[in-house]
DNA sequence: ATCGCGATGTATCGCGGCGATACATTCGTT
DNA sequence: AACGAATGTATCGCCGCGATACATCGCGAT
């Protein structure tokens, strides 16, 4: 998940770590974070995949200093041949069954990127999930409506309304859409 | 976390892992879940620290056969006194650090069992958190609003007003729970 | 009667994200 | 010149997740 947003922002210009995770906060807002330790891991697997390739910045290691372990450089990240192709495949994945919820707010981000087809076909993907999932909500709560206590059943209405808005919300973006590409 | 809401449960009557996790679902309701590779591992660890201890039920193993390894009976666990000590101390925590978001949600389906004083805390506690996050958020919404394209924009307008709403209800509920304890 | 299927039931595996932490450098303010 | 905030790289252990495996049981259809 975090692979599609590095992908995403590389694509426009190499970064290093630093700037990559900056870079996060102000396209992801508030409604995602991502710390250093799934940054760096994710990076280092990216580059062992081949995705992304390291320029070592000005590595400064003076050879006759001994056991200077210290001193690091910057280390810039650049998408790969084999990045871009990962890039547009997880794109057009839309994945049904795993990868799902916050997977979702990052690859909207990136909708700019994504073909309107796949686009609408990923707003209705997860507007149906949430409609089950809000059915089965609703249902589950009127069967146990009696034998909660006021604080469970305050939070469970609570959700159910989140729920709803989302695909308020998700419904307005697919009317949207179809509108600017009426082919499919 | 699950760990807080395995002690509410069990606080009530012992049970089994799949009885733990439809119990699960129907308190937590449409906001959270629980798989059982969260669910066994955590009551393992719980174990291991004392908190809950196993009942095994009718193992029903036949001593005569050879390498029957399967056969499993239904495995009941319950609360020890140290869970009980445990659950409170959980329940006091607020942790206004490290622990929170889905946290939250959790600790408040057993805020019956909570401290009237603790509950306006931790109310108050998420509410100030989410409030400093909006308005990181909107600020920096404000610095880039120009550079970012329109469904990164719509992303975060749209996390923005999310966490608005969840903010109202916050307040909601601390001045409910202000009236019915007016002191404190 | 039995066949199969969905619900009940226990459990593990590897992956990936998280908060905390450590440590080094650079830059602006006092 | 001293100091703290921002910049910068990196790792640690914890925990939750989806997938998967496997076994039993009750029940309705053939």
């Amino acid at each position: 998940m975090l692979e599609l947003a590095i992908l995403g922002l590389l694509h426009e210009s190499p970064l290093h770590g630093y700037e990559l995770r900056q870079r996060l906060k102000a396209t992801l807002g508030s409604f995602r974070a991502f710390s250093y330790g799934s940054l760096y891991p994710t990076l280092g697997r990216m580059k062992d995949a081949g995705h992304i390739a390291v320029d070592e910045g000005d590595a400064h290691i003076v050879a006759g200093a001994p056991a200077l372990t210290g001193r690091r450089g910057k280390v810039v990240y650049k998408l790969t041949a084999e990045g871009k192709e990962r890039f547009a495949e997880l794109l057009s994945e839309a994945g049904p069954s795993s990868w799902e919820d916050e997977t979702f707010g990052v690859h909207f981000a990136f909708f700019s990127k994504t073909d309107p087809e796949v686009r609408v076909r990923i707003l209705e993907g997860r507007r149906s999930r949430l409609e089950e999932r809000r059915e089965g909500a609703r249902t589950g709560l009127a069967r146990t409506r009696e034998r909660l206590d006021s604080y469970t059943l305050q939070l469970q209405e609570h959700g159910l309304e989140s729920v709803d808005r989302e695909v308020r919300w998700l419904t307005e973006l697919i009317e949207t859409e179809r509108k600017n590409h009426p082919f499919h």
